[in-house]
Formats: structure tokens, C-alpha cells, sequence
RNA sequence: UCCUGAGUAGCUCAGCCGGUUAGAGCAUCUGACUGUUAAUCAGAGGGUCGCUGGUUCGAGCCCAGCCUCAGGAGCCA
């Protein structure tokens, strides 16, 4: 029997007048003669044409949508004009049956909320394999673009001890026994006895661990799972997501943004060089999907337009303050069709406001930088005012904030009174301190998460659909 | 967690003012057809109307509580 072909690789045709075998699963049985065929090495399948009148009608009946086969036959130029080759099947193997009337799948749209309770299958359906396919080479192209750049992966812990970041609810992370935990004379559980001597989480950033690799290797990266016991509902978040943390040293706040810019339009670029089908699937999926909406509420650009669109434009730069002017000023606001409507400097920003700035105002993606220190975290650089951090936030047209990030603080004392302000015990992050008294210099860093990128690649608009087994409140099958 | 909406066949949905035996398309099964591309044509099977309780002569429909899902908000990446 000749050797296994991928489907992708049998589509260019350059096999054409061989024998071939081909292995997948069955999308489409038609006329009791045409198979399409897909192995998830691409969106498309290879059609398989069956000598119907000289094959056993037992063997046929088993040829079912979603039944796994191996056929061998001629690769041949197409008869028909929906494909240039197709399979001339000299003999097919059933390899996994798959009943009908069982299979929760079915040869037609079936909506995301359905398919995200049939997480375990979802991958055979061609939208899902487009996503999954596009996840792994925006995963591959961020290795690949800090590869080049010369920085360094770094692996921070996933099991942390400092509950003193700041940056929302964690899980916690125990061998005791929930119903009677060691306790302490006075009653309170006793964290001593515990696996690690002491009370220990699941990380919610892999930043300050970072920060000390980049004190010595300049330029290092982590790319890891990170996790947060908010209870979010939303479409953008999830308990569990893979997050991207960069870190330099030598770097201000501009060299800062100019890396996220030029890392975020490699990572779209790359994804539009390599994975342009499955891209232009997704674009004529919402295309199909928005001609049920009245003109008014269809999107401007298609996605493929998008997502060129944001490789063809600088994004654009202003400071917190300028942004409550222009929000201040504008007629959404003097209308009042803000639910929250601006009245002075000082007031953390809602989703509306990034919204209106992006996609109303300015049309493109928006960093927005030097925000008031009272709604920023403490290790972010303050500015000479006293009012403001060197903080920056890159705000994307239908997914909000995408990248949050700053100059860090590298003067001991000013971070010191930063962390007393904000009631971050210095005791149990001396480590992080210790940076500060030995050789610190100017450093910058941001994380990007990962997911809301794949959703912004994708077009797809909730993150439970761009992570194959979401992991979110109330939410943990699979 | 808050606000809004939804839950009826395997899937997507309709179901009037509370009134007899709850419907359609797709899917599935049976048969026909056989160069199809979401194949087509004919027929058949398929229901705990989310759960619990209440109102009523009578509830898919009205009321209360609960569960689940979706969208929006907050937290943020």
C-alpha cells in the first residue's frame, strides 16, 4: 500500500497520475458516490470518488458524515468544477464507524453555543479547525519574532507564593484535605504544614519573575498559562489563558510601544503569509453570518480587509489626558449617550469610552499612555508630575484592551513609597526589591493576551471559541 | 456579581387572547435517482414544552422560586 498522503499536500496536485492513500474523516457522502474528505491538515477537502456499482452496498452504508476511512486510489484531474483533483478509490477501509443517529454533529451550521457544549468534537467542524490552526501559528510566529530579536524564553512559576500583585482573585493551591486542614493554636489553618510550607497560588502574571530575568539577559519573553478566579462572564475573559510577558532592560516606555506595534503587526502578518485560507474561510463565514443583519449594523471593513488594515496603519499614540479631552469634547459625550458620561480627569476609562476612542474616533488601534497613578498598579513608573505612571494600553477594535504594559519603576525608594501608598507589603516581595538596590536601570515590559489576539485574528467573537477547552465560571468539562 | 433576553423534536426555530390530538425546515431511517458541491424527489419515525411549586374547569402560554445558556456591565489580558 503506498504511503499516507495529508490532504493539504494531495491539493496541489503535484501527485497528480499517482496512487495514493489518503486517511480522514467524512464531511459530505453525496450520490452514494462522492466523499469529501478532511484530516485538519487544511480547510478544504479532498473529494474521493467511489465506483459505486462495483463496491460492496455493506461497505457504503458505513461511509457515514464523521466516520473515519483510508481509501487508495488514483490521484486524477477533476471531472467535475468544484475542485481541480479528486481520487479515483480503488479500495476504502472503514477505520471508525460513526452512527448517525448518534453523532451529535451534523453536516450543516450549527451555531457556537451548541458546538462549545460538544467542546471534545468541535475540532472536526471546518470553523473550528480554521481557529486551531491559526492559535498554532500565532503561537509559533510569537516564538519565532522574539527568537529573532535575540530574547530569551523564560519559564516563570506557575505556582506562586505572593498573593501581593494585586492583579485580581486567585486559585488557590493545596494538598490538604478541605474538610480538616491542619489548624494553628488559635484556630486559623496552618499554612506551615502545607506542601510548599506556605499558603500558595496559581500565578496571575508571570511579570516580577520577568522582571528578574531581564535584570541579566536583557531581553527575555514568558508565554504560559496564567489564571484568575475573577468571576468574569464575559466574551473576553477566561479563568485560564495563555498570556505573553515581555520584559527588556534599557527600554523606556516608547521603545516599549514601538516593540508591542511592530510584535503585534509580525504576529497578523504572519498569520495572513501562512494561514490565508483558513483566514478567508472565517471572513466569508462573518460575511455570510452579517447578511442576516440590516445594512446599518454590518461591519465596514471584512475581516481580511481589517486585518490588513491594521499592518497598513500606525497606530495611534496620545496620553490618558488627551484622550478625556477628546471623549470630553465629543458629541457622544454633549448628547450624553455615554451611560457613564465624563466629567473630569482622574476616572478610570469604561469599555464605551475605549470603544467610542477606537472605532468611532480614531478608526485604528489606539495606545493610550500615562495614565493617573490612583488606577494603575504600583510598580509602574512615575511620571515627573507626580500624577501620572508611565503606563500604556493598546486598545483593538472589538476586543478592548489587548495589551497592558508600562516602564516599571526602577528607583528603589520611589517604588518602595509606591508599595506603602497602595498597601503592598515590601516584606514578602524583597526579592523583587532586591533588584532595585543591585544595578537597577530603566526597564519596560507588557503582557498581551494571547486569546483575545487569536480572537482578533479569527474575527470570532467570544474567547471560549478561540481556546480549545475554555475554562471559565461554572465552566470545566473536557 | 449586576442588568437584559432566551430555554418547545437530534439541530435551528414557530406556536395567536389560556381551550380539542404541539408544528415547520434541516438531520436521521426507508425507497427512488446517480458527476454531486448545503445534491434532489417521495414516504416514515421522532416531544418529561429547562426544573419545582402555584393559579385555573383547563397551562407550552399566567404567577413564584431555582437551574442553564447568550449578550451587555464590572474586574482585566
Amino acid at each position: 500500500m503506498s504511503q499516507r498522503i495529508k490532504i493539504k499536500a494531495l491539493l496541489t496536485g503535484e501527485l497528480t497520475g499517482k496512487e495514493v492513500t489518503v486517511k480522514g474523516w467524512v464531511r459530505a457522502f453525496r450520490q452514494n458516490r462522492f466523499i469529501a474528505l478532511n484530516d485538519g491538515s487544511t480547510n478544504n477537502n479532498i473529494q474521493i470518488v467511489v465506483d459505486f456499482e462495483n463496491t460492496d452496498p455493506a461497505l457504503l452504508k458505513r461511509i457515514t458524515f464523521g466516520s473515519a476511512i483510508s481509501v487508495t486510489g488514483e490521484m486524477v484531474p477533476s471531472v467535475g468544477s468544484g475542485q481541480k483533483v479528486e481520487v479515483t478509490a480503488k479500495t476504502i477501509e472503514i477505520l471508525g464507524d460513526c452512527d448517525p443517529e448518534e453523532f451529535p454533529l451534523q453536516p450543516k451550521r450549527q451555531t457556537l453555543e451548541f458546538l462549545r457544549e460538544k467542546a471534545h468534537l468541535r475540532f472536526r467542524t471546518s470553523t473550528f479547525g480554521a481557529i486551531f490552526r491559526l492559535r498554532n501559528t500565532l503561537a509559533f510566529a510569537v516564538h519565532k519574532f522574539f527568537n529573532e530579536k535575540g530574547f530569551v524564553y523564560l519559564h516563570t512559576p506557575i505556582i506562586t507564593a505572593s498573593d501581593a500583585e494585586g492583579a485580581g482573585e486567585m486559585f488557590r493551591v493545596t494538598t490538604f484535605d478541605p474538610q480538616k486542614p491542619p489548624l494553628t493554636e488559635t484556630g486559623e489553618v496552618d499554612f506551615k504544614q502545607d506542601f510548599f510550607g506556605r499558603s500558595t497560588n496559581l500565578t496571575v502574571s508571570g511579570q516580577l519573575e520577568g522582571e528578574l530575568g531581564a535584570m541579566a539577559l536583557s531581553d527575555i519573553y514568558t508565554f504560559g498559562p496564567t489564571f484568575r478566579a475573577e468571576n468574569s462572564n464575559t466574551t473576553r475573559h477566561l479563568a485560564e489563558f495563555w498570556m505573553i510577558e515581555p520584559e527588556m532592560a534599557f527600554y523606556d516606555l516608547n521603545d516599549n510601544m514601538d516593540l508591542a506595534e511592530e510584535m503585534l503587526k509580525y504576529l497578523i502578518g504572519y498569520a495572513l503569509e501562512h494561514n490565508r485560507e483558513d483566514i478567508e474561510f472565517l471572513t466569508q463565514r462573518l460575511l455570510d453570518e452579517e447578511k442576516q443583519k440590516p445594512q446599518a449594523e454590518r461591519s465596514e471593513m471584512s475581516l481580511l480587509e481589517k486585518l490588513q488594515f491594521c499592518l497598513d496603519n500606525d497606530f495611534v499614540r496620545l496620553t490618558y489626558t488627551e484622550a478625556i479631552d477628546i471623549l470630553k469634547e465629543s458629541n457622544h459625550n454633549k448628547k450624553k449617550k455615554f451611560q457613564y458620561l465624563i466629567e473630569g480627569w482622574g476616572a478610570d476609562l469604561q469599555s464605551e469610552h475605549e470603544r467610542y476612542l477606537v472605532e468611532k474616533h480614531f478608526k485604528k488601534p489606539v495606545i493610550l499612555t500615562d495614565y493617573p497613578k490612583d488606577i494603575k498598579s504600583f510598580y509602574m513608573r512615575l511620571n515627573d508630575d507626580g500624577k501620572t505612571v508611565r503606563a500604556m494600553d493598546i486598545l483593538f477594535p472589538g476586543i478592548g484592551e489587548i495589551i497592558g504594559g508600562s516602564q516599571r519603576e526602577e528607583r528603589y525608594d520611589k517604588l518602595v513609597q509606591r508599595m506603602n501608598e497602595m498597601g503592598v507589603p515590601t516584606e514578602e516581595l524583597w526579592w523583587y526589591l532586591d533588584t532595585r538596590r543591585f544595578g537597577s536601570c530603566e526597564h519596560a515590559g507588557f503582557g498581551l493576551g494571547f486569546e483575545r489576539l487569536v480572537l482578533f485574528v479569527t474575527g470570532m467573537g467570544n474567547i471560549r471559541d478561540v481556546i480549545p477547552f475554555p475554562r471559565a465560571p461554572k465552566t470545566a468539562e473536557f
